[in-house]
DNA sequence: CGCTCAATGTTACCACCGTCAACACACCGC
DNA sequence: GCGGTGTGTTGACGGTGGTAACATTGAGCG
């Protein structure tokens, strides 16, 4: 049995399911992912150490969390690039869908970019693979505009390649953390995260563009 | 031990700063921001209550530890700026200086910009003014840039100066914490480090650049 | 010199937490 | 019906953050 859940277990229905979202709640309510396993179970109308049966560990659940984010993440960017067009088009929507759903979330992306996990080694395999789906995703559309010539990137040096994943990654996750943080402007609304995320997109693509192509 | 600058408490001698420097060494040493009060006390030879004369709460303890990173970063970063020479090269030298900090106080960095503290708000007035000041100094290095004409960024526009600014401080934020986490390149080394963030600042300046400076 | 007193540190205690072991139940195949 | 295993509960343990009452000690003042 286990992995996803699509058939009800016993006694309660889905407990694991009905545990997780009540973290999720709780997450998303108050902002803070330092919660009690108990609260949690409080919150899903269950004994504090039901939890046990379903998660070896506070910090499994805590994963169990972060992977969901890391799937509607994932699902968000590829369904970004599959309604986008052109090689700079594509980069532009992944970053949008990738900034847009940081700030969705941000409790949540802290959890999934901050939290206790002392490093990504230790992380459950699940994690470990929808992370690095992601990076191939990235990597994948910044090859492809290589290949046609949209960014002043030799498709066959790996290492530049590399560069620009790791350069566009950190951007985006930055901008993403600060924003998140309030570091970037205290004072700055909702509406005024798209354009100022757009504005910065647009430095990165500057610098990626061959020469031609700018300005 | 040595003479004390300004106020010497009671009966330990100096128990606050006794109590930061153990909290720095766990930090440093397990790599691990969720170390208990009673630890902390510990190891400095004390009873778990003392703390409670010096931090009213374990999150002032915990916010007194990233101030002093604060300060040592912001250090770094004006000693860099000091030493550089050269719009770009001062652009450089303050990301290389603030790449390295993080890099070599990896649990530091994570518990400065990644902790409980659940905003930027509500954080004591000390972290506020050393974060906005040095915010501040990288807005002025990037603003000599653009006045001296090696940054095709109009220095009357405060906005376009602005996006500079959060762009900088993005790509190097992500940068750091993505290779903290080991996100970026978990078989990277050390030694690997410095060129790859060289060349992905690289990516930045490039695109800051003017075309006319561009190679 | 001795007294006071406030700053500092300690002890004892509280509620809560994560985790475990022992127990109770309920649904499954037989 | 019946056992057994998956599921949830109860109760306990050590540890934690935080508070209050108590002990100590050094500084200032007569």
């Amino acid at each position: 049995m286990n992995t996803v859940a699509s058939a009800a277990p016993y006694h309660h229905g889905d407990l694991r399911r009905a545990l997780l979202d009540s973290a999720t709640a709780i997450l998303t309510e108050t902002g803070r992912w330092d919660f009690s396993l108990r609260e949690v179970a409080r919150r899903a109308g269950v004994s504090h150490a039901a939890s046990y049966r379903h998660f070896t560990d506070k910090e499994a659940l805590i994963a169990a969390v972060a992977l969901t984010g890391y799937e509607t993440l994932n699902t968000r960017m590829t369904t970004a690039i599959d309604e986008a067009t052109g090689a700079v088009g594509t980069l532009r929507a992944i970053g949008q869908a990738y900034i847009g759903f940081g700030v969705a979330n941000p409790a949540l992306y802290r959890l999934m970019f901050g939290q206790a996990l002392p490093s990504i080694e230790g992380l459950p395999p699940a994690v470990l693979a929808v992370l690095t789906e992601a990076r191939a995703v990235l990597r994948g559309v910044i090859l492809a505009g290589a290949r046609a010539g949209a960014f002043a990137i030799d498709p066959e040096d790996e290492q530049e390649v590399s560069v620009a994943v790791v350069t566009a990654w950190s951007l985006v996750h930055g901008f993403t953390l600060l924003t998140i943080d309030r570091v970037v402007d205290r004072e700055v609304r909702p509406q005024v995260i798209d354009p100022l995320a757009a504005r910065v997109a647009e430095r990165l693509i500057i610098g990626l563009l061959p020469t031609q192509g700018r300005k």
